[in-house]
RNA sequence: GGCCCGUUGGUCAAGGGGUUAAGACAUCUCCCUUUCACGGAGGAAUCACGAGUUCGAAUCUCGUACGGGCUACCA
């Protein structure tokens, strides 16, 4: 295979979802796997839904996951310009290029035409009544109305949209490398607009042309764009490029966590996730969508839990790197049915990916999130530090709650259960273990301990009640690493002042 | 309603005529750990249903049911 490019073609309203992601991904494996170029190519078609910003998030969160495209927008590329906006020329060049042969058409309906007959039309039996090969002949178009009408309408600056004359009796037909054959009535499928009034494409002229003329070999897109594929394959063939006609994929939807509709932004709100990739802030309604980054996740992680929701080796294996998936992905290999999103399961490759990961590598990540809690912290310390506590922390925020301590005493402690415990023995026992402390010679981990027992036996005190205390006064609460190897990192000082602090505290 | 796509434990899934139907998440039990985790051992739990083909069906065929998508001058 040579020459292999693929688009990603997001309209730009809004945040990148899941499915988004997932739709680069496999693309970006797919142009890696065959040396092949990965376009991104920005789909401002509805100026009416353009969202201000989101053409530059879309390439933020491409850069957070290392997915960056070789032709944008913002890159530039041989076939620029990338945004559907600056494209209107070829679209309207093509478009009348279909009417001329006669597979579309002038329509000049108005919006309450439309409305009038699909009100009229509706039945039981249909309850949806489409601009189809039925219906045309009734309605306001260059195919009903003499030339001369047409043109008269036209001069006149009447509005009007290109719509495509779809065959009544046609079967079109093409393998989707996911599913294999797929087939489709042209009867079924209506009269689709391909250019609208306001001059702009829609959706269906706009990927055929770009697909053509930006030499796209594969298009991955969503299983929701196969009720449209035949109109797309048509207009292939009308305007000369079967030729040319990228291999489609259909890739499976993800689906909500119950199961039922498409997984969408409400859904994460509501059940406590997120589903876009990054933060969004909506700049019309000031309203703010958490992102996977926001919530602590590892690029590395997103894109593994990612690639493996509706892919699958035939292995065992579930943990892989961006270069394994490149070397083992298959677009064959994806599944045709859509898979349900399960938060927990999220979490657990993020825990992984944080388990493997190597302090350095958390370092920066985890700097970031004791800055923003307003923590100051040093590079050899944290360092020390996540090496400790790194398998207990799932998100990237977990770490300044299960470490905050090594850098902040503890502002409050569990005084309940700490009052249960506490009695005058136990405070005779931490006023000779701070002595005791303070004339350690060695202040590592196994000594504090041999020192630490020593005292309890020669006080005749149960170890285990000391050991919560300890805690307490070092942690603030019951979690954290081994009590000892904590009071190590801390240092003799700081050991023997959060000694005194709760000492003081309780009587 | 029509058309299209799909269906293996609660979830992600392997398996594509003969298997004790893998594995992971979640869940439960136990071990380890004088905290919380990590780790280890184990348990419970699945082929949507009905016909057909076959010596034999989770696997092939056909129906049915269920789920999803589309049915816009949205993508």
């Amino acid at each position: 295979m040579k020459n292999v490019r693929l688009r990603f073609a997001p309209s730009p309203t809004g945040g990148l979802h899941l499915g988004g992601v997932r739709t680069v991904l496999y693309n970006y494996l797919f142009a890696r796997q065959h040396g092949g170029k990965f376009i991104l190519r920005i789909e401002d078609t509805d100026q009416n839904r353009y969202v201000d910003g989101a053409e530059k998030y879309i390439f933020d969160c491409l850069r957070w996951v290392g997915l960056e495209p070789d032709e944008s927008p913002i890159a530039g590329g041989p076939y620029a310009p990338y945004r559907q906006s600056e494209r209107k020329a070829f679209y309207q060049q093509y478009a009348l290029q279909l009417v001329e042969q006669g597979n579309a058409y002038y329509a000049f309906d108005t919006p309450e035409d439309l409305e009038k007959m699909r009100s009229s039309f509706k039945s039981e039996q249909n309850p949806s009544p489409q601009y189809d090969g039925k219906i045309r002949m009734k309605m306001n178009n260059s195919l009903v109305l003499s030339s001369a009408e047409t043109q008269a309408l036209l001069s006149e600056g009447t509005p009007y949209v290109i719509r495509i004359r779809m065959p009544v009796d046609e079967e079109v037909h093409f393998t989707d490398m996911i599913r294999g054959e797929v087939s489709f009535q042209t009867a079924q499928s209506d009269d689709k607009v391909l250019l609208k009034a306001d001059g702009m494409p829609t959706y269906h002229l706009a990927v055929v042309v770009d697909d053509y003329l930006m030499k796209i070999s594969h298009a991955f897109r969503g299983e929701e764009w196969l009720p449209s594929a035949p109109a797309h394959i048509l207009l292939w063939k009308y305007l000369g490029w079967e030729k040319e006609m990228p291999m489609w994929a259909h890739l499976p939807l993800i689906l909500k966590p119950d199961g039922h509709g498409k997984l969408s932004k409400r859904d994460g709100d509501k059940l406590g996730f997120p589903v876009f990739a990054m933060n969004w802030t909506d700049p019309k309604s000031g309203e703010l969508t958490e992102g996977f980054k926001e919530r602590g996740f590892l690029p590395e992680a997103f894109l593994n839990m990612l690639a493996v929701l509706g892919w699958n080796d035939g292995t065992e294996q579930e943990l892989y790197s961006i270069d394994q998936l490149v070397d083992k992905f298959s677009i064959e290999r994806v599944h045709k049915g859509g898979a349900k999103f399960d938060f927990e399961k999220a979490k657990w490759f993020n825990h992984e990916w944080i388990k493997r990961s190597t302090a350095e590598r958390l370092l920066p990540d985890v700097k970031a999130q004791f800055h923003s809690a307003g923590i100051q912290t040093t590079d050899d310390k944290l360092l020390n530090v996540i090496a400790m506590v790194r398998d207990r922390c799932t998100l990237l925020s977990d770490f300044v709650t299960q470490s905050s301590f090594f850098f902040v005493t503890p502002a409050s402690y569990d005084t309940d259960a700490v009052k249960q415990k506490w009695d005058a023995a136990k405070a005779e026992y931490f006023k000779g273990l701070s002595g005791q402390l303070q004339n350690l010679h060695h202040w590592d981990a196994s000594t504090i301990e041999t020192g630490f027992k020593e005292l309890a036996t020669t006080k005749n005190i149960k170890a285990g009640e000391l050991l919560f205390l300890f805690r307490m006064m070092l942690v603030g609460g019951k979690f954290g690493p081994p009590v000892f190897d904590i009071a190590a990192v801390l240092g003799k000082q700081e050991t023997i002042t959060r000694i005194s602090k709760l000492h003081s505290l309780m009587s």
